[in-house]
RNA sequence: GCCGGAGUGGCGGAAUUGGCAGACGCGCGGGAUUCAAAAUCCCGUCCUGGCAACAGGGUGUGGGUUCAAGUCCCACCUCCGGCACCA
């Protein structure tokens, strides 16, 4: 028997065979480049609004995917396949955040260079990411550890480094802009270098870091978890050395007001307000008895100034040395070195109850002139605010149990309004820290709380003794770290000590190849040991070394949103053009766990260059959203060690890409957390093995006899518009798992017909491709097209057809029903009551009562009241 | 301790946002098909009582608003996530 090639291979291919069907269409998406993106010039975008999805990109650990990976690429690209079928030109790419620690340990265990185990990885991971069929353009895969990449994230640093913020516009200027203070000119060339350096959005700090010695690296404060480092659970202790920062404070209020234009979640925005802690309130001077040195404090509370009994400073506040007497110093000293050496964890862990020392010292209190003690304890955190406080026992819990603990006076200055509050604060048995009325304060008695907050503040102004001040949580960013894999800083210092920053057309500084990769151990990064890369002979003939830090694993993943719009780019990080045409992101797809530290970071990074003027949105993401984690099957987060983990490798060889797909939409809403079950992967393989055995005659594999060119009956056009309708709906509102239900009984509906009208079975394939696009590509091509679906205008429904011509109406009787009744969809009220006030049932249930009102909610039900 | 989020069948979850609780899927029970099994198809499946029609109860707990509450309000309990003396 001969048949034509094209003949055969259905014939042979009458079951759902998906392994052979996957590896058809992902070859032929790339071979055919059908998701490559056009940019915003190219003739193939012209007329199309443009999309852009992204999705976190990921790092390439030698684990490969985990089963939550595909959750949220899945969203992503169901959205994006759907938006291309919308007519959008849609940009939805992905790479590889492959700086990071777990290479560089396996290099330090193994001698092998983490560019091969990442390389390996990446191919890796790229492999089983084409596997689930996501619609990238793989022409625009990006690497944080390509030196043609770096190359830009090292000139970005560079930006930070040559710019200044200039507090009167809000915003980052060149730092050729900076003016210089005339009193600092005419100090010299000296004075006005480190005037500049000390303004640079980029500087050099020896604050007190977390230095991990078993790591032999410092950690950022994230990287500690509960005062041991996140990975290998080593202590950390603090120690101070030289880093390199981010100026992120100057744009601390930029940060908060742009969450305002954003559509993320509410709980994203409320984490990231948190962190940025913004608090309005005063800063007050209080003076030293006997010093000419006041103690500056920062308050929220300036209402509760008369309540001031005593004042704390941080043990490291530099005026502790001056004013302590004689006859506390010993103490104090002890005190002090005790804290220092404490961690940050400790401080906390022991202060449960507090601590402190009296300095001798006195200040008085600016609004009534009363002396009050200094003290030094470590509940006072150097780090913000001032560093001091004024102590207000009545009325801060923290000031009120040291106060206890102390014996210091206690002032009660804001009665509460309830009178049992207000009793019990008298008797000093609580501590009230919300609104009431001021007492015990002279001429500002009787004011309430935010009345008297105001006019104490205007009065201060005015009396020269304080002014209005606004304070953050947010620090500074620690933007170096002592590793060997991360991006080299473009900076140099000179025999005389002095830095120097590369010029830009001097990148790529690129990584020297080493074939040690251990820590020095003495906090020394492991580049100290690449001497040659280390030392350079300057032009004049002087020696110098380069920064041998390298950047944090954040800083390739600030902006590479940005390079995907131009990522092969060698004269720019991108072309303002193509950043114009694409940016902000439309939809950005990830796990909560970068709430805070990413998003914050890149839209920091965003600011700065929009600022310059290389991009021109303020914020990057548009809209947000956040996929759940996913649990074992156990209940229990996914880790090796309970052993239960699920690999998605072996999910796709079992039951194909689009049954894990389709399972991971179906398994619950997106952003919920919710458990594995391999049953229920089982069930959408069922669901998809009913889709082909509903198109496809299994004997032939052509379309079964039961498809045929005939209109739909009502009750199934009916239901292909209520499927449409869904789908398209749930798919603008994320609701996939709800989505794939829809389709579930559509499915059921047509499976148990004998006719199936193919236009109705068309317009299903298109519905169900953004989620299963390889067995919904292969079904089209056997319903005789010979183009991929990818760019098949999505189905449309329309709402009339969408209404049933008859309902059935639920009748209560005071609540509970008793019947329910069939009626005309477009019954009028009147009939509808009749019809409801007939049934014997709801007769027998009124038990001859005269029906005081009947309410009718159309298409839903009838409640008679009696 | 503070701030978020969530509690609905045996399980994952639906519920037009105040209008028939449990869609869809899993699991389970029964039947058909088969020499048998797998696969598939059909029926059933919130709980209690009853052969049944049916009756009663039911969305973490207790109260409230309403003709009507899973949904709104008050108090509480449990679980998950985040923060950690931020003046």
């Amino acid at each position: 028997m001969t048949l034509a090639t094209g003949r055969t291979a259905f014939m042979q291919d009458g079951q759902y065979d998906f392994n052979r069907i996957e590896k058809k269409w992902q070859d032929f998406w790339l071979a055919h480049m059908t998701f490559r993106t056009p940019d915003g010039s190219d003739p193939a975008a012209a007329g199309k609004p443009k999309y852009y999805v992204l999705d976190m990109f990921p790092y390439p650990s030698g684990a490969g995917l985990h089963v939550g990976h595909p959750e949220g690429y899945t969203a992503s690209d169901i959205v994006a396949r759907y938006k291309r079928m919308r007519g959008f030109n849609v940009l939805h790419p992905i790479g590889w955040d492959a700086f990071g620690l777990p290479a560089e340990q396996y290099a330090v265990q193994t001698g092998t260079h983490p560019a091969q185990t990442t390389q390996k990885n990446i191919d890796n991971m790229r492999r089983q990411i084409q596997a689930l069929g996501f619609s990238y353009d793989w022409d625009r895969q990006v690497d944080t550890t390509d030196i043609g990449y770096y190359k830009w994230t090292q000139w970005i640093f560079l930006k930070f480094y040559n710019s200044w913020f200039d507090e009167v516009q809000q915003k980052a200027r060149p730092i050729e802009e900076l003016p210089i203070p005339d009193e600092i000119q005419s100090q010299g060339d000296e004075a006005v270098r480190n005037y500049i350096d000390s303004q640079r959005l980029a500087y050099e700090s020896y604050a007190p870091v977390n230095w991990c010695p078993a790591l032999g690296t410092v950690l950022a404060n994230e990287e500690v978890v509960g005062g041991v480092s996140e990975r290998g659970g080593h202590p950390v202790i603090r120690k101070p050395m030289r880093q390199w920062m981010l100026r992120i404070t100057k744009y601390a209020e930029r940060l908060l007001e742009g969450l305002n234009e954003v559509d993320w979640p509410e709980s994203i925005k409320k984490l990231q307000q948190d962190w940025i802690g913004k608090s309005v309130g005063a800063e007050v001077d209080f003076k030293v008895v006997g010093h000419d040195a006041a103690l500056r404090v920062f308050t929220t509370r300036p209402d509760t100034l008369f309540g001031a009994t005593y004042m704390v400073m941080a043990p490291e506040h530099p005026l502790v040395e001056q004013i302590t007497t004689l006859e506390h110093k010993e103490a104090v000293t002890a005190y002090r070195q005790q804290a220092a050496t404490k961690s940050d964890l400790d401080r906390t862990d022991l202060s449960k109850e507090k601590t402190g020392q009296f300095t001798g010292a006195y200040a008085v209190n600016p609004v009534n002139g009363e002396k009050i003690p200094i003290w030094i304890s470590d509940y006072v955190l150097i780090s913000y605010g001032t560093g001091a406080i004024m102590a207000v026992p009545a009325h801060d819990d923290r000031d009120f149990e040291f106060a206890k603990k102390f014996n210091l006076p206690i002032i009660q200055v804001v009665r509460p309004d309830d009178p049992e509050l207000a009793k019990e604060a008298a008797a000093e048995r609580l501590c009230f820290t919300g609104d009431g009325t001021a007492i015990n304060s002279g001429q500002f008695d009787g004011l309430s709380t935010p009345e008297f907050k105001e006019k104490i503040t205007t009065w201060l102004e005015e009396k020269g003794l304080g002014k209005k001040a606004v304070n953050y949580k947010l620090r500074d960013w620690l933007f170096s770290r002592q590793r060997y894999w991360g991006e080299p800083f473009p900076i140099l210092h000179t025999e005389g000590g002095q830095v120097i920053a590369m010029d830009e057309s001097e990148l790529p500084l690129g990584l020297p190849d080493v074939d040690d990769f251990r820590p020095t151990g003495t906090g020394e990064p492991p580049l100290a040991k690449a001497t040659d890369w280390v030392n350079v002979t300057l032009p004049d003939g002087t020696k110098a070394r380069r920064e041998t830090n390298t950047m944090p694993q954040w800083a390739g993943s600030c902006w590479y949103y940005l390079r995907y719009t131009d990522p092969k780019n060698a004269a720019a990080a991108f072309d303002s053009e193509k950043e114009k045409y694409w940016l902000p992101v439309d939809l950005y797809i990830g796990g909560a766990e970068h709430a805070v530290l990413h998003l914050l970071y890149s839209r920091f990074w965003h600011k700065l260059l929009y600022d310059l003027g290389y991009t021109s949105s303020p914020e990057p993401f548009k809209k947000l959203v956040n996929q759940g984690m996913i649990l074992g099957e156990d209940n229990q987060k996914m880790s090796k060690s309970r052993g239960n983990v699920i690999n998605p490798d072996a999910v796709i060889e079992q039951y194909g890409a689009d049954s894990m797909r389709l399972y991971e939409m179906f398994m619950g809403p997106l952003e919920a957390t919710k458990p594995w079950s391999m049953q229920g992967v089982e069930g959408v393989h069922r669901f998809l093995n009913k889709v082909w055995r509903t198109i496809i005659d299994t004997d032939s594999g052509a379309p079964t006899a039961a498809i045929q060119d005939v209109p739909a009956d009502e009750e199934t056009t009916r239901l292909l518009h209520q499927t449409i309708k869904k789908v398209t709906e749930d798919i603008e509102g994320f609701g996939f798992n709800t989505a794939i239900s829809q389709m579930m009984i559509f499915i059921n509906h047509l499976a148990r017909r004998n006719v199936r009208p193919k236009e109705v079975v068309e317009t299903f394939v298109l519905l169900l491709s953004p989620f299963a696009p390889h067995i919904a590509e292969e079904l089209w091509q056997r319903l005789g097209h010979c183009d991929t679906l990818a760019y098949a205008p999505w189905p449309t429904y329309d709402p009339q057809l969408c209404k049933a011509k008859e309902v059935e109406l639920a009748v209560q009787v005071l609540g509970k029903i008793k019947d329910k009744i069939v009626l005309a969809a477009d019954a009028d009220e009147q009939t509808i009551r009749q019809k409801a006030l007939a049934s014997n049932k709801v007769q027998a249930a009124m038990n001859g009562k005269t029906p005081k009102k009947v309410i009718v909610i159309k298409s839903r039900l009838v409640n008679i009241v009696v």
